[in-house]
RNA sequence: GCGGCUCUGGUGAAGUGGUUAACACGUCGGAUUGUGGCUCCGAUAUGCGUGGGUUCGAUUCCCACGAGUCGCC
């Protein structure tokens, strides 16, 4: 298998696990936060500033890519890694979550799901092996297996009904994998104890790499949450990974390396820098964050966060010029606070991730929440 | 000097003799979780150039004054 999880330790206290992501583009300390990196960019960022401020895998798209500029050409480029410039680690989601998600019209059937286009209206068709063979395209270290993201909320049926297809799907999906490709199987199940715990335990029974936990953070509230991620994680196996996918914001990060979970993606810290916001530990400002564009920092003219090591911070560009930036719709605005909260998560991560070596995860948590 | 026209929030502007003066931008807040640099949601004129008058009631009608603007001498 091409990617192997290597647990280090596991918190004495609670499931907080350390390990070692091996992949073909390197080896990545975990629990990981993957930058989310949709059409072969992580927006604002070069590959050099991703690396600089210590991105190990990022997160690319399959529906994005399979629409524009298509898997056959960046595959004629010499792979998404080439492509793109970006020498570590690329993950790819399978498509099955923007086919529910950008498109407004679409067909799911037992084969796979018809939708059209967001870009141009285009009638277009994917199924598991069409994705696991775009994403063996793109060469991507770790490819998804093709899902159906259920939304929230949604009735026990549908739910039973939708879960057990992914599963097919699932099955079909590693079938279509390349010798060498590593793919990793996702557990739904919806807002329901039991269809979590058998679909776990289905997708765990699976020869796939790793175990991705789908359909969470959807806009259930976070108890239902993190009860669906405790039951989902219970069954997975100790020596692989798990990804639970689109999560998160800082405080989620925490609940799910609590359960045990290794690897993240979200487009939150992104976005958000894109929209005025500075992530920022509870200490700089108790809400965890900063909306540049309020008033109060028209005349501030002290970093994001004092100690951080971040571009944005370490050459001391103000409160006040960010939010000046961003106000007057300068790229360079988006830029460095994209870089900040990126960066803000790696050390966040790394955090944690010293926290559980040392089994202090719990005191590590509380001193977070601020108890 | 004479004549015409116009005066509504930070800005551009709708509008009506009768409860809360449209809308847009700006400003001030908020949202954002397997990415549309997209977007969405709140708040924001106790007052309609100033002073009188008519009227049960005037931002709306009338008069005077002021300011701006155009034209003529």
């Amino acid at each position: 298998m091409s990617v192997t999880y290597e647990l280090i330790h596991k918190d004495k206290f609670t499931g907080a696990r350390a390990g070692i992501l091996h992949t073909p583009h390197g080896d990545f300390l975990t629990p990981i936060f993957m930058p989310v990196g949709t059409q072969a960019t992580v927006k604002t960022l070069s590959p050099d500033e991703l690396e600089d401020l210590g991105a190990g895998i990022i997160l690319g798209n399959t529906y994005h890519l399979f629409l524009r500029p298509t898997a056959d050409l960046i595959q004629r480029a010499g792979g998404l890694h080439k492509f793109m410039h970006w020498n570590k680690g690329i993950l790819t989601d399978s498509g099955g979550f923007q086919v529910f998600s950008l498109s407004t019209i679409r067909k799911i059937t037992e084969e796979g799901v018809m939708f059209n286009s967001h870009i141009d209206g285009a009638k277009k068709f994917l199924s598991p092996e069409i994705s696991i063979q775009t994403q063996f395209k793109f060469g991507s270290d770790i490819s998804m297996a093709f899902d159906e993201c259920i939304p929230y909320p949604a009735d026990y049926n549908y739910t039973k009904n939708s879960t057990a297809r992914t599963h097919r799907w699932a099955e079909r999906s590693l079938n279509a994998a390349a010798a060498g490709q590593a793919v990793f199987g996702i557990c739904q199940g919806g807002m329901y104890e039991d269809l979590r715990e058998e679909s776990s335990k289905f997708i765990a029974s699976l020869d796939f790499a790793g175990c991705a936990i789908g359909g969470l953070s959807v806009g259930e509230p976070k108890e239902i949450m993190y009860k669906m991620l405790e039951v989902s994680t219970k069954f997975l196996p100790e020596n692989k990974a798990r990804y639970l996918m689109g999560v998160g914001t800082p405080d989620h990060l925490i609940e799910g390396v609590m359960r045990g979970v290794d690897m993240f993606d979200c487009v939150f810290p992104t976005r958000v820098a894109r929209n005025g916001m500075a992530m920022v530990s509870p200490k700089t400002s108790a809400r965890g964050r900063l909306v540049i564009k309020n008033a109060e920092f028209t005349e501030d003219f002290t970093p994001l966060e004092s100690d951080c090591d971040c571009y944005a911070c370490k050459k001391n560009f103000t409160r006040a010029y960010i939010r000046h930036l961003v106000r007057a719709d300068e790229i360079i605005g988006l830029r460095l606070l994209t870089l900040h909260n990126l960066r803000y998560l790696q050390r966040f991560m790394a955090a944690m991730r010293q926290a559980i070596l040392d089994d202090r995860f719990n005191e590590f948590r509380a001193d977070f929440f601020g108890a």
